[in-house]
DNA sequence: ATGAAATTTACAATCGATTACATTATAACT
DNA sequence: AGTTATAATGTAATCGATTGTAAATTTCAT
């Protein structure tokens, strides 16, 4: 590598200190316009590049920050992640990215490297528990390293988070099923260890006893967000005595599975059964049978989620006020849900 | 935050100087058995952890190295990330993940901001030339910062790449059509300044020529790797006098959209039109009907990236000698292009 | 013209880890 | 014992940028 040109070097040329170079740099009032300029222009001349790490080392941020999901091959996290982007790229931070693909082991992983790595804070949406204990956020916190959680969330105090109303998005869900006439409904749930899927649950369930329909928790099924758990799951509720006629899951993958898994017993989407999903991913439009789902503004959560994180790091009090930042979801109706309306 | 345990706190306790930590930490054959045990031991004790941007700064490597995509949130490129991963950080990097959606200003953009962070190489599959010049490669190279390629090319002297066998893949995609009794096969490009797209190109030009059917120039369309385009595409094709009655498609994608306008036009998959695509996205096996795609085995892809990555950076001789790996698609024949045995 | 105030720039320490070189302690050998 | 080889540790510079404090220079008023 050719060697870079540094501020003692743009010291030398102009025959001034070094300190001068760097303050001249960052807008120092102590400096006389004349040598600011002249030092803007030689630095510009001699291709001068700030080093980074040297700067990081000086003033102990790294101005990069961790993101960590469980995949970035679905489009809401990478949508997140965009929004994340734009919101931080333009104020001098990367962003590095890491999966946990639902481990808790390699959740672990990616913190302690992040924080090996002198991160200036965390934006995470957490995996599934495979047990109850939070170790993993407890090296944040102990550090005191900014940690925000986005949508898959974990209450703890003096953490803030950015995620939409699940319970609303599931209620709405159910209460369209409900209004086309649907009378007994699945739900395909998530850990609820995870807020999200909690909270998709309660709406769910909330929805159903509002309306005065029966609530029958045997109707509930936990799985993980996979197409194929989806078909697996869906085959046990197909070959129930009293099998259900709609179906809301709190996952597109699952819906998607689920969908096939009745097309293959030859019933017909939406006569026979209905079926909701949950994120609105690009897929649940594109198929021919499209899908009926609840959007949650990913991009939009992304850019708050890092606005959080940039007020929290800015902010030289301790204070540390949990914010809670949540987003009004929004039903998207399609034809997998859509009953066609009855004919005179 | 709280301040971190130093070489320098270890040192002071053990009455040592913090060359001796850093030699006994460092596993320097200088040192005695005994005080780098007492070494580790106060070391774990009092929680040291070595600062990264210190060391960055030291050695001039910053363990950092930036990946860059068109996006994010399609499988292919999550996968190959995954590869590279998987890979790198067992040898202590992180990854930085930028995405261009294909504009070159974004492009560029990336790459002055990964170099302004001092990663130690950038990893990266190119977007859509608007233009031929090739200034934003020049940043790197005149830095002598690594930079390997993946899948999405340029042929440059002296830089290394990962790619598939896009003519193999091409020709044995539109050959598997011919095979079928398809004798118009359009074809849905995409820029071809891009390799992988030009190979594609030539592939399924080959294989045209090769079975000694005609070669119809008008039935190779240029377009972009999304679903609308596809379908826009697509609807044109259909309004030809003499329309196609095969679809080789460079993108899952526009495979998609293709197919999408082929049923709204109320014709049959296969049997008036067969569609093939590029990618094996995860959709192309989860749609009822199942497109038949190219598998590009991204992991693997990914790994093999990172390797030549790792070897680049350790070579110390500047011998820069060029590498290009080449893997094997694998032709992944589904419903959307096999037809029905003919019964007799 | 002279001292005080204001402006501009230089000096030197610092962030934490690494490392060439110097120094001390220990062992070995004649 | 004395000299040398060897092992173990210390000293101090270095990476590049930042910043409190000191010093130099200029400006201004009297």
């Amino acid at each position: 590598m050719k060697k870079k040109t540094t501020i003692y070097d743009i010291a030398k040329k102009l025959n001034i200190t070094a300190a001068t170079v760097s303050r001249a740099l960052n807008g120092n009032s102590k400096i006389s316009e004349a040598t600011r300029k002249l030092v803007e222009e030689t630095a510009k001349e001699m291709n001068y590049e700030q080093n980074r790490l040297a700067q990081a080392l000086k003033s102990g941020k790294s101005y990069n920050v961790g993101v960590i999901v469980p995949r970035i091959d679905s489009n809401f996290f990478a949508s997140v992640i965009r929004g994340i982007e734009e919101e931080l790229y333009p104020k001098g931070y990367h962003v590095i990215i890491c999966q946990t693909h639902d481990q808790k082991s390699l959740e672990t992983e990616n913190i302690n490297s992040l924080l090996n790595a002198q991160v200036d804070g965390v934006l995470m949406s957490i995996s599934q528990a495979q047990n109850a204990n939070d170790d993993n956020f407890d090296a944040l916190i102990k550090k005191n390293v900014p940690l925000i959680f986005f949508d898959r969330k974990k209450d703890i105090k003096g953490i803030s988070s950015v995620t939409i109303d699940d319970f609303k998005g599931a209620y709405e869900a159910t209460k369209h099923l409900i209004d086309q006439g649907y009378k007994r409904i699945a739900h395909l749930s998530n850990d609820r260890s995870i807020l999200i899927f909690k909270n998709r649950y309660l709406g769910y369930k909330q929805a159903i006893l509002d309306s005065g329909l029966e609530f029958d928790e045997s109707l509930v099924i936990e799985t993980q967000s996979k197409v194929l758990e989806g078909r697996k799951i869906m085959k046990q509720l197909l070959e129930l005595e009293h099998r259900p006629d709609a179906i809301f899951s709190s996952s597109d993958f699952t819906a998607l599975g689920a969908i096939q898994e009745i097309k293959e017993h030859g019933l017909n989407i939406p006569e026979d059964i209905s079926v909701v999903g949950f994120s609105n991913e690009p897929f649940t439009r594109f198929m021919e049978l499209s899908i009926t789902s609840v959007d949650q503004s990913p991009i939009e959560m992304g850019r708050l989620t890092a606005q959080v994180f940039l007020e929290e790091v800015n902010s030289d009090k301790r204070v540390t006020s949990e914010k809670q930042v949540v987003l009004t979801p929004e039903l998207i109706v399609r034809k997998s849900s859509l009953r066609t309306p009855v004919k005179h």
